[in-house]
DNA sequence: ACAAAAACTTCACGGCGTATAGTCTCCTCA
DNA sequence: TGAGGAGACTATACGCCGTGAAGTTTTTGT
């Protein structure tokens, strides 16, 4: 046998189990919270036992990990699929579209942001490496590029500000920086804000903090990206 | 006996041993998170039986519910003596004092903040009633008085946005709203606004997003409050 | 056909919330 | 003063949970 043969019929089997243990884990993540994933509902829903799981995930943390990163992942390659078919000529339309499709994303999938963005599991502790480091570098490369984009038209606005920059050159996105060469720290801790503007509006709507003060978030998120357009100093037709 | 009476040393002993619990409580969360709240290691920590617990406390969510309300009290009481202590001739130094109170506090009680504002345990549903309701309006309210503050000087800034407030005007903000009639439906969106950018960037920072970027936090959030303070029109040293 | 490997089950342990029933201590009032 | 009762607490038990060890069944490669 062999790991590397993929037409094995044994290998296919399971990759389906461990494919239905994660369907069913993201299924039961939807209908009760991250709380509901538990081995043994797993193992109850699939008619098998809860250490059967045991052949698949050595724990589970394990398979909350997988879960993280395959969700991440999926919110990754939809704020950039996104951005990438917004034309690239208007900076404001991608800045939204990239916004909407991250808000759009979380409102679809409330779980799957509360188990990347939240407190996923009781005394869960995120793991080195996989997948999820990532997807956490191609959001903030996503937020680095729209202060690109925007950067401009908004450098001279943020010109003014009588911040001390040259403090901030250093270490400041370890990462992601370097693919940006244009961009300064400036530019840098503005696509931070931006990221941090975008992720508390989000944030409060799906923990459902705005409900309660009866807001249509929806528009109140529009109107935060009219007027995140605006203070980049961009056209909003442009 | 008798429910009225305050000086009765079974009374006493009473409301002693429940602050006893909630004291362990919020040790234990803060040394293991939200989920190390178990009523078996609060009487361990206590020398008792879990069950005696039940004599305070009818279920374990009544407890974390009695934890979010203090809490979250302390937090609307902190937020607000940062505000009221501040000059009110100086709408900039009175914004940046409540923010930075916002995020002091956050920063010093990192697991009352994924308390608050997290999921605090695997399933619990907020009740209806008690002083969460109270302090979450508190927080509301000290956004509105600050978005009031800056109001005189942004409103000429916010007027040149394309957006429909009237489609706003409505059930906006149920119960904030009408303590300051000055503000219109634009300001309190602004607020609300406000209020989600400040909460992203710590809600970032506490939930370790920030850190990966090696980022220097507070200097971000300092930046945010000079860009806060320019966007809104006010002149920072007022 | 047979041995190895993989998949899966059974049993067990300790920890959790919590329901029920029982015990012990102290206050009250006749 | 002493009996009754209320309140504080314990004991026991049930069904959850994650997980480890050992055993059983099924599949695979030679």
């Amino acid at each position: 046998m062999g790991v590397v043969s993929t037409g094995g019929r044994r290998e296919r089997l399971r990759a389906e189990t461990t494919a239905e243990i994660k369907r069913v884990a993201l299924q039961l993540m939807a209908s009760g919270g991250p709380d509901a994933i538990t081995l043994r509902a797993i193992a109850r829903e699939m008619g098998m036992t809860a250490n059967a799981i045991y052949g698949y995930f050595a724990t589970r943390d394990d398979l909350v990990t997988t879960l993280i990163n395959e969700v991440y992942t999926a919110l990754a390659d939809t704020v950039e699929a996104a951005w990438a078919q917004a034309p690239a000529g208007r900076p404001a339309g991608r800045i939204q579209a990239w916004a909407r499709a991250f808000r759009g994303w979380a409102l679809a999938n409330p779980e799957g942001f509360r188990l990347i963005y939240g407190d996923p599991v009781p005394g869960y502790e995120a793991p080195e490496g996989g997948a999820a480091p990532d997807a956490a570098y191609r959001i903030c490369t996503g937020i680095a590029a729209l202060a690109d984009a925007a950067w401009p038209h908004a450098e001279q606005l943020h010109a003014r500000s009588g911040f001390q920059w040259s403090d901030f050159d250093d270490g400041l996105l370890g990462k992601v920086r370097p693919a940006f060469p244009d961009l300064p720290p400036a530019g840098v801790a503005l696509a931070l804000r931006i990221w941090g503007h975008l992720h508390g509006l989000v944030s409060l709507e799906i923990y459902g903090h705005l409900r309660t003060q009866t807001v249509d978030p929806g528009k109140l998120f529009q109107e935060e990206l009219n007027q995140l357009v605006r203070s980049l100093g961009i056209d909003p037709g442009e």
